[in-house]
DNA sequence: GTAATATATGATCATATACTCAGATAATGT
DNA sequence: ACATTATCTGAGTATATGATCATATATTAC
C-alpha cells in the first residue's frame, strides 16, 4: 500500500492509488465544460422548471398560462423563464403584448426522458 | 381574447388560453415523479459530483483518491458519496478499511453525455 | 484488549436558490 | 398623449446547499 504526496505544498493529501488519481485527472473535463454542464443540469433540478419544460414540449404557452398551470405568480414564472432563456432552453415569440414560449430543440426532452427512465428504474 | 377564472377561490389567476393550461395539466407528471426527477438532476448539478461520476465511469476509486483528485477534504467527498449512494448512482465494495466506489449503471453516463452534447452545441 | 487507518456523520456557517413584492418596461387601444 | 395589458426586473427574505471541523464508527494490525 504505497503512499505518495500529490503535492509538496499540501502534505495533508493522502493518496492510495496514485495511478487512479492521475487517470481521473487526465480524463476530466475542463473547468469551463464542467461549469456549463452543471449549470445545464441545474436547470432540470427544479420541479417547476421541469413542469414548464415538459408543458412547452407539448405546445407553446404564454407567461400567464404557465402561471395558472403551476399555480404560482407570474413574476415567479418570469424569473424562471429568464433562467431558461439564459440557459438557451426556450425561445419566445411576441404577438402584441403576449410572449409565447417554446423549447429551443430536442436535447431538452431527450435529457428529461433519459432521467425519467432512470427514476422509474 | 377570452378570459376565464381557473378557480373561483383565486380571482387573481389570469388565463388567456384555458385549453393550453388544461392540456399542460393533463400531460404533467405526478408530484412524486416530478420530485424524483428533479432530485435525479440535482445530482448532476454540481461540478464536484459530475467529476466524481465521470471518474468512476473510468475506474473504481476509494474516498481518499477522489479527495486528492478533487482537491477537497475526504469528509466533503464522503458527504457527496452519501448523496450519490442515496440517489442510487454509485455502489461501494469494501476491501479491508478501504471502500471502492463505482457507478451503478449506464444511465448515469448516458445522462451526462446527453447534457454535454447540448452544452457543446 | 489498544492503536492505527479509512470512512462516515452531525453541527455549523457562508453562499446560492426561488419565491414575493413593488415598481419598470413594452406593445396596444382609445 | 394616456390608460391598459402582459411581462420583466431589482430588492428583500426564507430555505437549501456544500463546504469545513470535530467527532464517531468500522476494519485491521499489534
Amino acid at each position: 500500500m504505497q503512499k505518495e504526496m500529490i503535492n509538496e505544498d499540501k502534505c495533508d493529501v493522502r493518496v492510495i492509488h496514485f495511478d487512479k488519481v492521475k487517470a481521473a485527472q487526465e480524463g476530466a473535463l475542463t473547468e469551463d465544460d464542467l461549469l456549463n454542464l452543471a449549470g445545464f443540469f441545474k436547470t432540470f433540478a427544479d420541479p417547476n422548471r421541469l413542469k414548464i419544460l415538459m408543458a412547452l414540449d407539448l405546445q407553446e404557452m404564454c407567461v400567464c398560462d404557465i402561471a395558472a398551470f403551476l399555480d404560482i405568480s407570474e413574476s415567479a414564472v418570469s424569473h424562471q423563464l429568464r433562467y431558461l432563456r439564459n440557459g438557451k432552453l426556450v425561445r419566445s415569440r411576441r404577438e402584441g403584448t403576449v410572449l409565447y414560449y417554446r423549447l429551443v430543440d430536442e436535447h431538452v426532452m431527450k435529457t428529461i426522458l433519459t432521467g425519467l427512465e432512470h427514476v422509474r428504474e
